[in-house]
DNA sequence: CATAGAAGCTACAGCAGGTAGAGGTTCGGG
DNA sequence: CCCGAACCTCTACCTGCTGTAGCTTCTATG
């Protein structure tokens, strides 16, 4: 039986974070020892790397639930679980095209001010006035 | 002057988020009327809209403050703005560069899935085990 | 000038996804 | 058997807001 510390120390989450998990119900309540101290199957070990390494690859932990809750019925159609990673997918691919507005952006601010002063600075110009941007970051999500 | 709704409307801004950037400090407390309603003027109008576009461009709170700071003494080199775009660049190039890590993973992950049956999914089987993986994302700021 | 309703006020709670600390208990190697 | 490491619960805090409740004020219309 493992202890909640080894847990952590396999998979790279903090005890603190372990217990989070067990709190808002993605890890079910393991067994305890008669002093109180959670002790933890293969089974806990599984389910936390499989949470960890989804969280690793930007899922939510409702995205996460969902996984955990749809593999859980080994029989039924795979096609929802694809649903979830292509949702995924999306997301980061909007983030990645917002993110390189982004660096364009910062990128031209930078090259643009060669100013000495703070008073002739091209930067402060720039997030004065939005008219001197190129694109319209508008602020959904970064 | 200026309600506090002018300004939301003008920058974008909700209500409540003024009122939370004067409560944190980041908006100076404005004038009031008789019956208690803050009125501003432009200035605080400009320092909004600097606050919001220097948001749209990922900046935290913290990096708009001391943004802040420093257009406050126009005499001084503007090389502590140029750090703090230059900081800012390199945050969002790594997130890019995380975020593209993931991209090419998830894409992975839902190519090779080509299964009927939950219990033969290749998505569950690769957030499952982490060897499956090419990259090691190791979970530092998505 | 009265009044209705839009807009404002304060205070507090909650979201994601944890992290940190206080103050106390239990486990396990020597 | 003992001591220090690891565990326990509980609470508060982080960022950057957002929403609600219950009340007051402002302003446009009649």
């Amino acid at each position: 039986m493992l202890s909640i510390g080894t847990l952590a120390k396999r998979t790279g989450a903090k005890v603190q974070t372990i217990r989070y998990y067990e709190q808002i119900g993605l890890m079910p309540e393991p067994g305890r020892t008669e002093g109180g101290q959670r002790r933890y199957g293969n089974a806990g070990l599984d389910r936390l790397a499989f949470i960890r390494h989804s969280r690793e690859l930007g899922f939510s932990l409702e995205a996460i639930r969902e996984l955990l809750d749809l593999s859980d019925s080994p029989e039924r159609s795979c096609a929802q679980i694809d649903a979830v990673a292509q949702r995924q997918l999306h997301e980061v691919e909007a983030r990645i095209t917002r993110l390189k507005a982004l660096r364009i952006e910062l990128r031209r601010m930078l090259d643009e001010c060669s100013a000495d002063r703070v008073a002739d600075c091209r930067i402060l110009e720039v997030l004065r006035d939005h008219e001197e941007c190129l694109s319209n970051h508008d602020g959904t999500g970064i």
